[in-house]
DNA sequence: CAAATTGTTTACATTTAATGAAACTTTTTG
DNA sequence: CAAAAAGTTTCATTAAATGTAAACAATTTG
């Protein structure tokens, strides 16, 4: 695998591996957990790379590269993933610290 | 402004125009929405493009772009922009039709 | 209304994401 | 263990995101 903050991160939200009680996964937005997510998803679908691949329209290579967090993804890519995996994207954006002047 | 869609969306999701009811904003992420919520964090910062520009490290021009959905951001971008306005970005993929084979 | 502020758009350069192909590595299977 | 399957990495290319500056346009203010 690759590196224990990630499976740190899976155990915390995803439940412990292996089971599937939740089809839910949430976290803060981090570059370094979409492709775990991505992943993790390929993974409940039981499909392989080169088959999400070929659901998304792309080489193997590219899903490995996703996943592995290589680079920056954008969000269009983010979409066509989860799209592929038949899976929906919500986000959320919370304002913290409510500095907002009241006018 | 810009589109209706957009405002039918900012209307349902974030509450009538000019109130700020809701400090949490949350929607199936779409391209062309993340430009909206930009914005609408910007505003209740009261900040111009020019001040977020200048908190993120770019030009307010940039800002724009990213506001008018212009191209496709990255995660990168996005949580730049967001860490600048003091926003907490939480992302959630929800796994539909659980077609996942039980082994 | 005129000036100032704010926001948008364009032009151009630079960086980088996305991608395929193929080699290579790791894991799974029989 | 050997073959097959699955996943990773390298190399090269293309397209697009990003950056800056400047010209414009729209909005706000006095």
């Amino acid at each position: 695998m690759k590196t224990y903050t990630l499976d740190q991160a899976k155990d915390e939200l995803i439940g412990l591996a292996g089971s599937f009680e939740r089809d839910q996964y949430e976290t803060e937005l981090q570059l370094e957990l979409i492709g775990d997510m991505i992943q993790k998803a390929r993974k409940q679908r039981k499909l392989t790379q080169e088959e999400l691949g070929d659901l998304v329209g792309v080489k193997k290579s590219q899903i490995s590269r996703l996943e592995n967090n290589t680079g920056n993804i954008t969000l269009d890519t983010v979409l066509k993933v989860f799209k592929a995996l038949e899976a929906k994207v919500n986000i959320n954006i919370e304002m913290l610290n409510k500095k907002v002047e009241v006018v």
